[in-house]
DNA sequence: TATTGTGAAAGGGTTCACAGCG
DNA sequence: CGCTGTGAACCCTTTCACAATA
């Protein structure tokens, strides 16, 4: 199976899976825009990140460059969407119907992106039965069974902290093997299990310690 | 000014930083469970992160551990606050006032974690004048004399990618020095002003790219 | 004795410079 | 000539093992 020859070789280190998402989100911009080739110096003006950092990040891909001439875009964003997995649309069951999770499942982009919401779970008897972006609130102890009709790999937390662990070891146990925590604590999950958090708030505590820190410098 | 040993050497990785974040959120959620003292390996099973990690980590902020018996809870959170800038509140000024805007003012967990909103803006004359979360949106244009009489140092960007570049440059040409970037795109700012990003649908696809990772190496 | 604090070694991402090619 | 692809040096985080100590 060609097209992917990353994954032969040792695993990528997070922040090269960032930036090759990124990648890939320029690319769509750049084609928006209506370039079809750019450089790798041109790239690293709009990503911050070293030309020589983006063409051994893309040199792992395959050979996609043309010396002399830059990247062509199509395919650029083609090699990085394979590598993603773009090249299929992903369900997704979210837990918490709450205010987060009520943002998430009405906001269109995900499903523009690849991400199709497939089912939403609460235990707030309140909640379970509300119609949310086109679905309808079920009791998470039905969740056992849809995951089971489903086949959803993903599954976003957007309950809180003190449910998060539970629910999480619920997703896992029933055939999820990628997470996305909306809630602020750390997940203890297997190894094997795709983990990622969102804390705005934790963002911008780390934000505010580079402005403590720049002020400490200063003085 | 002692309780900042941390800045007197060199800069910390932002991974680092990351983690300090995390032990201080750890450090109130242990507080709320009623424990004084934690250990390094305990937090560790807390964190995903190694106890060596954790100690060396901590052992920048000084000698805050008791050997033989792990780190006073109360002691730890005081410190990590101190370099995280949680002894003070923060004002925050957002720009989009959208569906994340939106969610984001209406949240009350940025007023309890230390943060205000300060203000709120929109260039969409329909969205002026709206109240959100006991502000009322401005319109973009009054952004610099807003700014000028309110000492905010952090803008949160929540308008369309299209919109996103040429926001941050206003936010920093009037005083912003840390910015929290909800737009899908990357922003190119000055060194010295501290970004953030968040892009829940980029997180998805990293996701991804584990899944199919997975799968390829077991085929 | 249990656990921290830390020097030294290891590991791997990043940087650099240039060879290789359209 | 311009830009990619890449080996090697560099840098710095992470890991490891153990001395120090309450």
């Amino acid at each position: 199976m060609p097209g992917y020859p990353a994954l032969r070789q040792r695993p990528l280190h997070p922040a090269t899976v960032d930036r090759l998402a990124r990648y890939h989100r320029l690319c769509i911009q750049l084609k928006a825009e209506g370039q079809r080739m750019i450089s790798s110096r041109d790239m690293s003006e709009r990503l911050n990140a070293p030309p020589s950092v983006i063409r051994k990040d893309l040199s792992r891909l395959g050979k996609l460059g043309a010396r002399g001439h830059g990247y062509r875009i199509d395919e650029l964003q083609r090699a990085l969407g394979a590598i993603l997995g773009k090249e299929q649309a992903w369900n997704v069951v979210l837990v918490g119907a709450g205010r987060i999770g009520a943002a998430l499942l009405t906001h269109g982009v995900f499903e523009r992106r690849g991400f199709h919401f497939a089912a939403v779970f609460d235990d707030d008897p309140n909640k379970v039965g509300e119609a949310l972006g086109g679905l309808v609130v079920q009791n998470v102890s039905h969740l056992p069974e849809v995951l089971r009709s489903l086949d959803a790999e993903i599954g976003v937390i957007t309950v809180p902290a003190t449910a998060a662990q539970r629910v999480a070891r619920l997703l896992v146990t029933n055939g999820v093997r990628a997470i996305l925590n909306f809630a602020p604590v750390d997940l203890s999950l297997e190894e094997d299990v795709a983990l990622a958090n969102v804390d705005v708030a934790l963002e911008l505590e780390k934000l505010c310690f580079r402005l403590t820190a720049a002020k400490a410098v200063a003085v």
